[in-house]
DNA sequence: AACATTATGGCACACGCTGCCATATTGACA
DNA sequence: TGTCAATATGGCAGCGTGTGCCATAATGTT
């Protein structure tokens, strides 16, 4: 296990946000993400075990499971970082409009940060989604904790707007099925050495919805 | 041996359209299911194993794999029902409108088969969605199989609209949107001995996700 | 340097799921 | 009706996932 010493300049203090545990423990948690996003890709989920991927990332099965609840966790740990960016933008919900106009405007202004096609973000992003587009393992995974995140948009929106349950619901829903929709088409339209515009594509799709 | 063929044509057979083998094994299809229903309601997903189900069904836990590739599954049947009940419909797509007007109009035409909230498969359907709603494993479950689903709708109404594919995607995703939280919607509005109308709550999401 | 906290690894175990084989049941046909 | 092939079932061994428990090593604090 390679240590890249960017931050250890002073031992000293823990005068950074995170202490060197924590740091360290960030890097392995890339770490053994990267391991297993990049297995995945070469021989599936399915065809992947856990030990394979722990034994890759230099830690023992046990350890692994202490980073990760399942194996394909470990592989969606980009998508999250996009779900929280995408969450991020929440606080400021324009209250004077419809609720699903609020959340779409949020969520285009929270997908500038994935303008640029050729960043890291952007490119890991669209490595995840590829996975997730041909492993149905991956949308399971998904999909158990999407219940979770979407209960909980639908409780920020409710606070915010004095609206029907079934309105803020279908708010909620289309949103992200718009969402969703302009992600797969990114996913499709990006090659490996040239991606579409995301912002781009969310945008037409926001258009292509509303008729 | 052979996989629950929904339509499994018997050619040159008996004068019954399934023979007593089949009907046979519907039977058990259908008792197995019941049990794991049952059970999971009683003592949840996680709390139950195949082996509990397997005994109270009356079959050895390797039968049991014989039905359901997954615990999961054995509860899903009448919600998969369901779902075929609405693409049953799919056939006389009105290619005059929009693709997503065409959509919700078949959905809402093969909705009419739940309007009558007390009938077995209105009851049977609100259990297993009541399930869903709070059993993370049987989302995720649904969403596995919801790629191949959502993947055909989108061939189905590819071939018959003339549209860019985003747009076909948006129409797809969006109605299976406002199609679900019609469903939720349903689901807790209706207590046990008083069902909501399903066709009505679908109707109604209609109108407000077009505002 | 001594201590408390935390990270790690190994082990055993329960459970989900599959392949293999042996047996029993069923349907078809002579 | 009796025989044979097809199919359904059950038991068992085995792999992989995921967790609890405990011993040990690494780290941060005083």
């Amino acid at each position: 296990m390679t240590r890249p010493e960017v931050f250890s300049v002073s031992p000293d203090l823990p005068a950074g946000p995170l202490g060197l545990r924590e740091r360290r423990r960030e890097q392995t948690n890339v770490e053994i993400s990267e391991t297993a996003l990049t297995l995945f890709e070469y021989k599936g989920v399915e065809g992947t075990t856990v030990g394979e991927i722990a034994q890759a990332a230099g830690v023992s099965q046990r350890t692994f499971f202490r980073y990760f609840a399942t194996k394909e966790e470990a592989a969606l740990r980009d998508h999250w970082a996009f779900e929280a960016v995408l969450a991020g933008g929440l606080d400021q919900l324009d209250a004077e409009v419809s609720p699903r106009l609020a959340l779409e405007t949020a969520f285009a202004a929270a997908l500038t940060m994935y303008s640029d096609s050729s960043s890291i973000a952007c490119r890991r992003l669209l490595r995840v989604n590829r996975l997730i587009k041909k492993e149905p393992a991956l949308r399971a995974e998904l999909a158990r904790e999407s219940v979770r995140r979407t209960a909980a948009l639908v409780d920020v929106v409710s606070t915010r707007f004095d609206c029907a349950d079934l309105q803020v619901r279908l708010a909620v829903d289309v949103s992200i099925a718009v969402l969703r929709a302009a992600l797969e088409t990114w996913v499709d339209q990006s090659s490996i050495d040239e991606a579409a515009s995301l912002p781009e594509i969310y945008s037409l799709a926001r258009g292509l919805a509303q008729a």
